[in-house]
DNA sequence: TCTATAATTGGAACTGGTTCCAGTATAGCA
DNA sequence: TGCTATACTGGAACCAGTTCCAATTATAGA
């Protein structure tokens, strides 16, 4: 079928080695047999096989991402870092994308088994300490991105400090009464998503150091979404005693935040506060006010770390944690103490 | 390093057939054997190398895509439906992004010669003449997703069409001075994007066929984001006689329309109306009406005509149209004759 | 002109699977 | 008991590159 690099080698009368040295720009090839190497390549439309140059190279050339939910803007945003960032090294990107407990346990387990790759970057899943130990025997350089394990390197951010600066915000502006609005705690279990959680806590904590007893009846839990997320927000908002202000652990679930202000009809920040997290492109468009922290960089982190500990494995462990910042924009507001 | 299938054959006292036919859930072994055999797997903590096997198999168990902006909300969800139908079948995806009209040449030169997969997908860049017959050189199954190309395969929509279904709804509304907001022509030549191009014409058809002169200052054009559309919404809603209803190529750049909007203080829908295209995640949110496409869907049976590709190379070439849906939300409204 | 050195070149061995053919063991049957 | 069909099993050959060592040729220097 295709010509082979035999091929070449028999019509332009050299060796194998030859043929393989032009290939790879080697300098060890006289000008005149790199030409005619050339031309017969030309002639007989010869492509080097990739499987085989892997396969006899032991490398891939191929970087292998496990996302969950690869469609939720954060997602994306860390993905396109990715891939900028590889696409200049060279490298081709492979995306496994999780939806269900069953096909991350099997991701996590096969995807570093398979050898498809030369490394592997895992988004928003904090792998549990059994499967650390799965990964590493396999030997398979692993990098997280936005999540922590022991001994695995990983690029983050600090989620209990984000959800503290949240909530410190809007105590600032004078609100008591706050709600949050986070992730399935049974997604949190079986995907072990941990930001949500650790959002949670700071949001507990910044209560706490103000003098604020945290209410359970403020702490809502669901599905991440803008539907569950306001299904959520409307039964806070309709509570006796209901928050003046909610921070949602994300700008998606924010964005539901604000349906169920409109179904209810309250005014936005006048009689409730909002604020989100991640600042995905809509929030500057929806005036949202919520905590940036910086996704396409941490792709482009995440790849360099990768691609240090794929040059040297036993590099030391890297964490790398990346700063975040409150945006104040139009959904909060002062309220009178 | 690694067990091979040659250490687990000397410890199991097999020959490497047999260890093969256990890898590979033959019926030809004997029950005893393959017990002994996946003992010794488990016990070597042996993995099969997928690049062996691809090699050896002359297949990659992979498709490649290449997408254009693949942040964009209706790539990701193209994108969405390539995994989840690729994941079923087996098949691991590669995604190569797209960004600038260099990048576009060498990717579609570059990755069907690179034998990196088993099939090709292109979404919304649609390959010149030249380059078809080089892919279809490469012998590369390959199927285009909304995009068009002579003798490829492809799933698209008819934008003609979309673009006369939403031109003709504001027409049947009322309006008669109706502005267009496509994407930038020079990025409509260098990347070859066609279906802003299209809805452009179903506009122009539809204006036509109501007896409306269409307007050259009412057809704006710029890159393709929510920022210049808004500027360019602008200049149009600023223009001495300014339509009353605008008609965006993607629900993106409505977005941008309805910023324009709100910073010359135009009321929507009273004032002005607006039309967006695609129908994606947020068009609900901001009750946007819009053309709805099939865009998860786009990719799932992009796969599917892939497959069937992939299985029969010489299959009769299949296009096929998905259909498109008015979706009438808050942001249009008939105006008094 | 001869030798030492450098510049090229050829091709065997290797990467780790799959496949297929030939060989062996076992069971069934007359 | 011998013969045959069937069930397993072993391993050479193969996939298409890379690498490295040995061989050859060219060049420089004495």
């Amino acid at each position: 079928m295709a010509a082979t690099i035999r091929d070449v080698a028999r019509v332009a009368g050299v060796g194998l080695g030859t043929v393989s040295r032009v290939i790879n720009n080697s300098p060890l090839v006289s000008q005149a047999t790199r030409q005619r190497v050339l031309d017969v390549i030309a002639e007989l439309r010869y492509n080097p096989s990739q499987i085989a140059r892997s396969f006899s190279l032991g490398k891939t050339l191929t970087v292998a991402t496990i996302a969950p939910f690869f469609t939720r803007p954060s997602v994306v945003e860390r993905l396109r870092g990715i891939e900028a960032a590889l696409a200049s090294g060279g490298y081709a990107l492979v995306v496994f994308n999780v939806e269900t407990p069953t096909r991350r346990d099997s991701c996590l387990r096969d995807v570093p088994r398979s050898q498809r790759a030369d490394g592997l970057l895992i988004i928003s899943l904090a792998p549990q300490p059994d499967e650390v130990l799965a990964l590493q025997e396999t030997g398979l350089p692993v990098v997280l991105i936005d999540a922590y394990a022991d001994s695995l390197p990983g690029v983050t951010i600090d989620d209990v400090a984000g959800g503290a600066l949240a909530t410190e915000y809007l105590i600032a502006l004078g609100h008591r009464r706050i709600g949050f609005i986070g992730d399935l705690i049974a997604d949190e279990m079986s995907f072990n998503f941990t930001s949500s959680r650790h959002r949670l806590e700071g949001y507990q904590q910044a209560l706490v150091a103000a003098g604020i007893p945290p209410r359970d009846e403020y702490q809502q839990h669901g599905l991440h979404g803008r539907y569950e997320a306001r299904v959520l927000a409307r039964d806070l908002l309709e509570l006796p005693e209901p928050p003046t202000a909610i921070f949602a652990a994300s700008d998606t679930q924010a964005m539901g935040v604000l349906e169920a202000a409109r179904d209810l009809e309250l005014a936005v920040p006048d009689q409730l506060s909002v604020i989100g997290f991640d600042d995905i492109d809509v929030a500057e468009y929806l005036g949202l006010t919520t905590i940036r922290q910086l996704l396409f960089e941490s792709g482009e982190r995440g790849v360099e770390l990768l691609l240090k500990r794929m040059a040297n494995p036993s590099a030391k462990l890297e964490r790398e944690y990346l700063p975040i910042e409150l945006i104040a924009r139009g959904t909060t507001r002062r309220i009178a103490g």
